[in-house]
DNA sequence: GCCGTTTTCGGCCCGACTGTTTTCAGTCG
């Protein structure tokens, strides 16, 4: 609704460039927020939303008076006098709010089923300040936004980003060639790829491009910018620059575009201008372009890594010198979630041992499913003690790591744990999710977390808020209660790597780390090329700005020893 | 409408590509 506001705010063109902006921007924190909107108000009242970047005073209220009621009067009068879909039309690339006006006003098109109605009457190339191109673009645009629409997992897009630099970089044309963007950052879901290059050779660098076997279509072409549409569904930009702007690109095409923003408004205030190609001063001398590091220097700023690039509040921090020293890949010297095939996992307890092993871990937790996960061949208390003793044997045979003892124990709808007292004093340490019963009540779930994790026999909670990022939503629960109850009873949160996952995420990480929970970053394989997927966790651990000390799986085994329940 | 290392007024990031009304507005990131 923000976004339609400020769509019809622009067309009228009675208020500045600067409201419709203010409106698109407080929908922008809207749409990224990871809690949803409506907890914040429950929680913190107007207050709480006007703590949003972007949000103040009016918005605030209208948000207010939206959930309250039901109704926003000042988007239900706009919507009067243009009952325009403004939001669906203006998600066709090509197309912004002031086309979409015009459509209106002279076709009368207020959907998209009105639109290619005019498409197929060819009336849109009728029209002055359109041609046959135009049309043409618009219904292109229809097709690929009704194909594919929305983001992409990183997990999908990433492999797809690295195949291609691969193949640039094999080209000999470029000097570089860097991965910049979202995927950079490692977001969750990407809604395109960027790539940067510096090379002698730039029109033969853009044609090699545009050939390549993923690319579909070129959709645009220029001699510092081409975007083509990957056969995967995805765009895809390449941006040329030269070798001695290499560090000012990188700055420009990694940070999120608020983070980018307040970085050239620091710029401004030093005397500065920040763009591409360098960093300038008055006289239009460029003061630091080759070297990204070089750039936030002369902003008397700290470098941050990639993933902290957000407008999260890492530019106050790096102004201070206060950006912590964020975990990394090779920290990590162990796993603690990963199934075999006595539960769903495809391979042995030895199988997993050894390629955890190949990966350079010195320990790996093995967390099969108990009796309530019927689908994923869950054991019993019964089998469990033989499967315990199965890892037991596999130790005697190996050297080099450590097998521990756990599984991924299911917290049932009572929030009671699924296997004995007994049999889980057994184990190394226990990790508890929940598979079932996704759909209870806010205070019911709540409760049934919190009975569990002040068990006494729970040491990590695995996949905490079991969501599946863009099919199932996180189950509904008071985090901030499970957290304050996790830190009572020295629980870890678990942040599981696998792509679809990426649970805890980035916000949730940054939230329980003021509750001083501990981490534990988890690829939850079922198999033995599962392990790879420890990256996007870590990339997730950074977007939390967590620091190696507060994950416990780059402890090595006797300290982590100490982390967990004894019996 | 939002916001504050020029702080409650007066600013608000910057450049690339496209189609089309041949000089730039619209769109995008």
């Amino acid at each position: 609704m923000l976004k339609e506001i400020g769509d019809i705010l622009e067309v009228e063109g009675k208020r500045s460039r600067f409201e419709v902006l203010a409106y698109r921007k407080a929908a922008t924190t809207i749409e990224t927020l990871q809690e949803r909107i409506e907890n914040i108000y429950e929680r913190k009242g107007i207050d709480g939303l006007m703590e949003l970047q972007g949000i103040g005073k009016g918005i605030a209220g209208s948000i207010a008076e939206l959930l309250d009621t039901g109704h926003m009067k000042k988007y239900d009068s706009l919507k009067k006098s243009f009952p325009v879909d403004f939001n669906s039309l203006t998600k066709i690339q090509g197309l912004g709010a002031k086309k979409v006006y015009r459509l209106y006003k002279e076709l009368d098109i207020k959907n998209i089923e009105e639109l290619k109605e005019a498409i197929r009457k060819h009336k849109i190339m009728a029209l002055d300040g359109f041609g046959e191109k135009s049309e043409l673009e618009i219904a292109n645009g229809i097709e690929r936004l009704e194909r594919s629409g929305g983001r992409m997992l990183l997990g999908r897009a990433l492999p797809e980003a690295e195949k291609i630099i691969d193949e640039l970089r094999k080209s000999g044309l470029a000097d570089r060639v860097e991965l910049a963007g979202s995927a950079r950052r490692m977001r969750e879901t990407v809604g395109d790829l960027d790539i940067l290059v510096t090379t002698k050779h730039p029109d033969e660098m853009t044609e090699s491009f545009s050939s390549l076997n993923q690319v579909e279509r070129v959709l645009l072409t220029g001699p510092t910018k081409t975007t083509v549409m990957l056969k995967i569904g995805i765009t895809c930009d390449l941006r040329v620059v030269g070798t001695e702007s290499f560090g000012a690109a990188m700055q420009y095409f990694i940070g999120n575009k608020d983070h980018n923003v307040k970085v050239r408004e620091i710029a401004i205030k030093r005397g500065y201008k920040l763009n591409e190609y360098g960093l300038f001063d008055k006289n239009g001398k460029s003061i630091a372009a080759e070297d990204e590091k070089d750039v936030y220097t002369k902003l008397r700023m700290q470098y941050m890594p990639p993933e902290m690039r957000e407008n999260r509040g890492e530019i106050e921090l790096s102004l201070k010198g206060k950006i912590p020293d964020i975990i990394e890949l090779a920290d990590i010297k162990g796993e603690l979630h990963a199934h075999t095939n006595h539960s769903d996992g495809t391979f042995s307890i030895l199988e997993m041992a050894e390629a955890a092993e190949r990966k350079g871990l010195s320990y790996l937790g093995i967390t099969d499913h108990t009796k309530n996960e019927r689908i994923a061949n869950g054991m019993d208390d019964v089998k469990f003690v033989k499967h315990l003793k199965d890892i037991d044997d596999v130790n005697e045979n190996i050297s080099k790591i450590r097998i521990l003892k756990s599984a991924e124990i299911d917290i049932l709808k009572d929030g009671s744990l699924d296997l004995k007292r007994k049999t889980l004093e057994m184990m190394d340490y226990r990790l508890a999710s929940i598979h079932t019963n996704l759909k209870m009540s806010r205070e019911e779930m709540t409760g049934r977390v919190v009975k569990a994790l002040s068990s006494g026999y729970v040491d990590i909670m695995g996949h905490p808020t079991d969501r599946l990022i863009g099919s199932r939503d996180p189950i509904n629960m008071d985090l901030d209660k499970v957290f304050e109850v996790a830190a009572d009873n020295n629980v870890i949160m678990e942040i599981d790597s696998f792509p679809e996952r990426l649970d805890l995420g980035d916000e949730n990480i940054i939230k329980a780390k003021e509750y001083g929970l501990k981490f534990a970053v988890d690829t939850d394989a079922h198999g033995v090329d599962h392990f790879n997927v420890l990256k996007y966790g870590i990339g997730t651990a950074r977007r939390g700005w967590l620091s190696k000390e507060e994950v416990v799986n780059t402890l090595p085994l006797d300290r982590l020893m100490k982390h967990f329940k004894s019996f």
